[in-house]
DNA sequence: CTCTGACAGTAATGGACATTACATTTATAT
DNA sequence: ATATAAATGTAATGTCCATTACTGTCAGAG
């Protein structure tokens, strides 16, 4: 647990364009186009074939892959600033994932040939963001691991603390999660149904374990909830 | 799936040491300390600290990880020329997996600090390292995402289709699993339990789509466990 | 060779949860 | 403002499988 939190910490902290000068700045945002996102916009798709990476800047991001069974998960869920779907620029095949926008926010792109461009300027770049990935690719199956052997109720419990990182506001003993999110989205966050969420979310909530705040999630009892996830 | 053949083709040709002057094969066998290794001796444990990478170059291993609930998983199951743990060389931390040889073999180790020394005479030897984890990440990754949403039968069938990478023999019609796993080991692959493990694997033997050897497991149907696979 | 511990077979029981099938409430688009 | 869609609530039914509690079998150690 502590072990996991240094890594969350690290991953957090890993400034790719740290310690820049300002020219090297300039063609950063020369070469990066900005654009607002809303709510719902898919970013890329699972299999497709853009040569881009992509920097949030504001929002919220989710990626989720869609299995053969139709069912879908989501991997993770991220806001402030980050970088994702580096694939595209790394090491270019079929994404086997998508992103979506799950907060109104604003994303910068960059195309693989602008990026081995700022590669030559910036050396240490592509160590950067090897790091980012890894750290990301464990989270992730971090993520996985703990949803096996566990009851929904456990795995909904893991997931609250795992927003509590990205999302939390103090609101009372507890904490507002400052994202909305749906029954559905729980569902495929913890790899269940809709309907299993619903009827588990009141469970805690008629425990006290929860509320909602107008849609927001608040959890009230973070001790009894990390106590139950264990 | 094709996508994933591809990947998976990669890794395996991946070669981390080709390409090489005679100087330099010289170096590295004389910073890699080899030795003989029997089956259930483990390499390393999760919580270990040791700045050391593995090459495996004959025999099997295991890479275990142990959940709180104590639960043990296999998170992967691998033979032939490769190398793992680079961890413990690439970014010093508490190990959060074990490995655990599972057919006696033998392993040539090397220290960070012999590591680094042959970093310097070889150019893109991180690079390469890189890629490999990222790989062997991305491949487990998978195998957990298909453990979700899966019965025991289903995610059985999917790891026999996964060990045929490493250990498949072509005997009759299929192919014979040169690996000798207990029940419990399957279990471990699967996420599930000991005697459940037992049960499906004898009724998948009466429906004849797998049977056994001396101890070994035969896929007899392929095309019938590919389906079921999905 | 036989003894002991690891491995495998079997079956009953109950719990967790997907599935199905609606009812009801809340958003959001025009 | 109202229609239509999305999201939520609820309950019954059945399946999968962990759990528990055994018995039987095999292989390697002495």
């Amino acid at each position: 647990m502590t072990q996991e939190r240094t890594k969350l910490w690290y991953l957090k902290n890993l400034d790719i364009f740290s310690r820049l000068t300002e020219e090297q700045y300039k063609l950063i945002d020369k070469l990066a186009a900005m654009r607002p996102v809303k709510k719902g916009e898919v970013l890329y798709f699972q299999g497709a074939t853009d040569k881009k990476f992509y920097m949030l800047k504001k929002g919220a991001v989710k990626i989720t892959k869609l299995t053969s069974h139709g069912n879908e998960i989501i991997l993770d869920i991220f806001s402030g600033v980050t970088l994702f779907g580096e694939i595209g620029v790394l090491n270019p095949q079929e994404r086997d994932e998508s992103a979506v926008v799950v907060e109104d926010g604003l994303i910068c792109t960059m195309t693989k040939e602008d990026f081995e461009k700022l590669v030559q300027m910036i050396p240490g770049l592509v160590i950067k963001m090897t790091k980012i990935i890894g750290l990301r690719r464990w989270k992730i199956e971090n993520k996985l691991l703990g949803l096996l052997y566990r009851t929904v109720e456990q795995r909904l419990a893991i997931t609250f603390l795992n927003l509590l990182d990205d999302f939390s506001i103090p609101r009372g003993d507890g904490y507002l999660l400052k994202i909305k999110l749906t029954h559905k989205d729980f569902a495929d966050l913890v790899a269940s149904t809709r309907e299993t969420v619903t009827v588990t979310l009141n469970k805690l909530k008629s425990e006290g374990l929860i509320d909602f705040e107008d849609k927001y999630l608040v959890i009230k009892q973070v001790d009894r909830i990390r106590s139950l996830a264990e």
